[in-house]
RNA sequence: GGGCCUGUAGCUCAGCUGGUUAGAGCAGUCCGCUCAUAACGGAUUGGUCGCAGGUUCAAGUCCUGCCGGGCCUACCA
C-alpha cells in the first residue's frame, strides 16, 4: 500500500472561484485523491482557504464585515460549494488558523537562525485616507510612457510597461482615490532565496518527469538575469500572521504581518494540523516529517500555472532552509488555463462561470467529466456550450447512461429485477474480457501519471466496449431460441455496470454511487482481478433499473445557459 | 523587450528518444440493429501536420527565420 499526500493549490478568499480555477488545481487534485482511495492506497487530501492579504481586507470593508468574520463566512461559502463538487479534502482548512499562525512563525524563525532572513529598510507608499500602505497594484496614476490614466504602480495595463508607483503622475490610492500619498520608509524580512539558489537548481534538475510547464518557469526564475532573488515575506498590514522569530518577538517588526504567501503553502501543512485537531487524523507528523515516518510518502501538489514560482521556488526554499526534515514535493502537476467562450473566466470582471452558478444549473457529474475530460493540461483550453452539451450528452447519457438504461431495462422486461441465471461464457465474453483488461491497465497507467485527459479517454473507452459487446451478442435476438445464452450476456452486462461504478467513481462519483447501489455492490475495491470482479453480480441477486442516469442538455437549455452567462457576473 | 508554451482533419485533441500508406472521439455520409435516454454497432468522407528554408537515406517529429495564439516577467493572489 503506497501513502499519497495530495495538495490543490488554496483558493484565495476573496470570492467564488470559476471553472477555470476549479478545472487546474481541486479537481484534478479529487480525482488523483478518488483514484489512490480506490485503488487502497492510504490518502490524505488537503485543501484550505487562502485568507490573508490585501485583497481580503478590501473585500471584507466593501461587505460592511471585519475581516475575521468575513473571511470565516466565506471559508463557509466554499466548503459548502467544494462540497457541492464533490471534493473529497480530508480537510478543508484556513490559512488564518491558529495551527497556521504557529508553523508560520516557526518557519520564519528557523530561516532567520540559518542566517537566510535579511531586514532591509525601503520606501512604500501610504495613503493617509486608506491608512494603510498600498501594494503596487493598488496606486494608480497617468502613465509617464504612454499617458493612460488608469495605470497601475505595477505596470501600465495600455502599453504594457513595467512601473514602479513613484514613476506615476498624479498617483492616487486605487482604494479610495485619494491623492493624499506619501512615500514612507519601512522595515521588512525578505527570504534569502538566492543563497539557496544552487540548492532549488539541483533539486529542480532532477525532476525530470514533471510538465515541462512546471520546470520551465522554475528555471526561468532561477536563471534570468541576476538568477534567483531574495523576496519580501511581510508586509505592512493587519490582517495576517504577525510576525514572530519562532516563539519569540521580533524587535522592529511590530505591527507588521507575513506575506500571504509565505504563510499561504506552509497552511498546506498546518491544514494536516488542523485535520487531526479537528479529530479525523491521528499523526500528521507522519505525513509532514521525513523523521517522523513520511519517509515513504508520496508528495504531489495540483496547481494553475501562475502558481508554479511560489510552489517550485519559494516554498522549498521555506522547507529546505529550515534544515528539518519536513516533506518537500514530489510532483507538481500544473495546468494552464480553462478559456470561457472565446475569452478568459475573470473573477475580477465576473466572466465566465462560476462554481455555485454551475451547480444551480447542472449536478457535479456533468462538470466533473466536461471539465477533466477537457483539462487544459499541454495548453488553454476553451470551454463552449455547444462542445459541453455535445460533449456531455454523448459520453455520460449516450454511451455510459444508455448502456445501463437497455442492460437492466431489457433484464427487466425478460427476467425480472434479479440477475439471470443459467449459461456460460463464450469466446465472445473471454475476447471482451481481454478488451478490458487492456483499457483497465492503459486507465491505470495514465493516472498515475496524472495524465487527466487521457485517463478521461480511456475511460470513455471502456464504458464503449459494454455497447460493442451487447451490439454483438445481440442478447433481444438470441433470447428468442436461448433464454440461456441471453442469460449469461445480461449477466455480464450487468456486472459490467457495477464495474462501471467502481471504474467511474474517480470522475463522476455520484453516478458510480448509483451504480453500485443499483447493482447492490457495496465493495468499493478495485478490480485488481477482472474476470473475477465481473461475477460479483451473482444469479439471483436482486437489482434496480436507475432511471435517466445522465439528462441529456436540450438546445433550450443550452441556449438559455450560454444566454444567462454570456455577461457579466452582478 | 526577454523567457517559456502552443499552432496536426469542420470541432476537441493523440502522435515517446526522426523510420512503412499521419491517428482517436465528436460532427457529416452510408449500412446495420431495435434491448435502450430517436439511443447503440459497423463502415466511411475530411489533413500540402501555420508558412519558408535547412540537416538527413528518411521530418508532423531536429535546426533557422517568419506569422498567429497564450502565459510569465518577481508588491494581486
Amino acid at each position: 500500500m503506497k501513502r499519497i499526500l495530495i495538495t490543490s493549490a488554496i483558493p484565495y478568499i476573496n470570492g467564488i472561484k470559476h471553472l477555470g480555477n476549479l478545472v487546474g488545481s481541486q479537481l484534478p487534485a479529487d480525482l488523483f485523491a478518488r483514484y489512490h482511495r480506490a485503488r487502497g492506497n492510504e490518502v490524505l487530501f488537503l485543501c484550505a482557504t487562502d485568507e490573508h492579504g490585501t485583497p481580503a481586507e478590501l473585500a471584507a470593508a466593501k461587505a460592511g464585515k471585519p475581516v475575521e468574520e468575513y473571511c470565516a463566512d466565506m471559508h463557509a461559502v466554499q466548503a459548502k460549494i467544494a462540497d457541492g463538487f464533490r471534493l473529497s479534502f480530508d480537510h478543508f482548512g484556513r490559512s488564518s488558523s491558529a495551527q497556521n499562525k504557529e508553523l508560520t512563525q516557526h518557519f520564519a524563525g528557523r530561516l532567520a537562525d540559518q542566517g537566510l532572513i535579511a531586514e532591509v529598510d525601503e520606501q512604500q507608499v501610504y495613503s493617509h485616507a486608506d491608512g494603510r500602505f498600498l501594494p503596487d497594484r493598488y496606486i494608480e496614476g497617468t502613465c509617464p510612457n504612454c499617458g493612460y490614466d488608469k495605470a497601475r504602480g505595477d505596470q501600465c495595463e495600455n502599453c504594457t510597461k513595467q512601473l514602479e508607483p513613484t514613476d506615476l503622475i498624479e498617483p492616487r490610492s486605487a482604494v479610495s482615490g485619494s491623492t493624499d500619498l506619501e512615500v514612507r520608509n519601512t522595515r521588512h524580512l525578505y527570504l534569502r532565496q538566492s543563497s539557496l539558489r544552487q540548492e532549488l537548481s539541483d533539486w529542480i534538475a532532477q525532476k525530470t518527469d514533471w510538465p515541462v510547464l512546471t520546470t520551465s518557469i522554475a528555471k526561468k526564475w532561477l536563471n534570468d538575469g541576476d538568477g534567483l532573488q531574495d523576496r519580501g515575506i511581510t508586509r505592512d498590514l493587519d490582517w495576517g500572521v504577525p510576525i514572530r522569530r519562532g516563539e519569540a518577538p521580533w524587535p522592529g517588526m511590530e505591527g507588521k504581518v507575513f506575506y500571504v504567501w509565505f504563510d499561504a503553502p506552509i497552511e498546506y501543512i498546518a491544514s494536516a494540523r488542523e485535520w487531526v485537531d479537528a479529530g479525523k487524523g491521528a499523526d500528521w507528523e507522519r505525513w509532514w516529517r521525513t523523521d517522523k515516518g513520511a519517509a515513504d510518502v508520496r508528495y504531489v501538489q495540483f496547481m494553475g500555472k501562475d502558481n508554479v514560482p511560489f510552489h517550485t521556488l519559494s516554498f522549498p526554499a521555506t522547507i529546505l532552509g529550515s534544515r528539518e526534515p519536513w516533506k518537500l514535493v514530489d510532483y507538481i502537476k500544473s495546468f494552464n488555463y480553462l478559456n470561457y467562450d472565446g475569452g478568459q473566466f475573470s473573477t475580477s470582471q465576473g466572466r465566465g462561470i462560476f462554481m455555485d452558478q454551475a451547480l444551480e444549473i447542472l449536478p457535479p457529474d456533468y462538470w466533473r467529466w466536461w471539465l477533466l475530460s477537457h483539462a487544459p493540461e499541454t495548453s488553454d483550453s476553451e470551454f463552449t456550450w455547444d462542445n459541453f452539451q455535445a460533449d456531455v450528452n454523448k459520453d455520460l447519457a449516450d454511451v455510459l447512461g444508455n448502456f445501463v438504461s437497455r442492460v437492466t431495462k431489457f433484464c427487466r422486461s425478460k427476467f425480472g429485477e434479479t440477475v439471470p441465471e443459467g449459461g456460460s461464457y463464450g469466446p465472445r465474453e473471454t475476447a471482451l474480457i481481454a478488451g478490458l483488461q487492456t483499457r483497465l491497465e492503459a486507465y491505470q497507467t495514465h493516472m498515475e501519471a496524472v495524465e487527466v485527459r487521457k485517463s478521461a479517454a480511456e475511460l470513455r473507452a471502456i464504458w464503449a466496449l459494454g455497447n460493442e459487446y451487447l451490439q454483438a451478442a445481440e442478447p433481444w435476438a438470441v433470447y428468442k431460441t436461448n433464454p440461456g445464452e441471453a442469460a449469461v450476456i445480461i449477466r455480464l452486462s450487468l456486472n459490467l455496470i457495477a464495474l462501471y461504478g467502481q471504474l467511474s467513481a474517480p470522475f463522476i462519483p455520484d453516478a458510480a454511487q448509483i451504480l453500485g447501489q443499483a447493482m447492490g455492490q457495496t465493495d468499493t475495491l478495485w478490480p485488481e482481478d477482472l474476470a473475477q470482479a465481473l461475477t460479483r453480480c451473482a444469479a439471483r441477486d436482486a437489482f434496480t433499473v436507475p432511471e435517466n442516469l445522465f439528462a441529456k442538455i436540450t438546445d433550450e437549455q443550452r441556449d438559455d445557459w450560454a444566454q444567462r452567462f454570456s455577461g457579466i457576473r452582478q
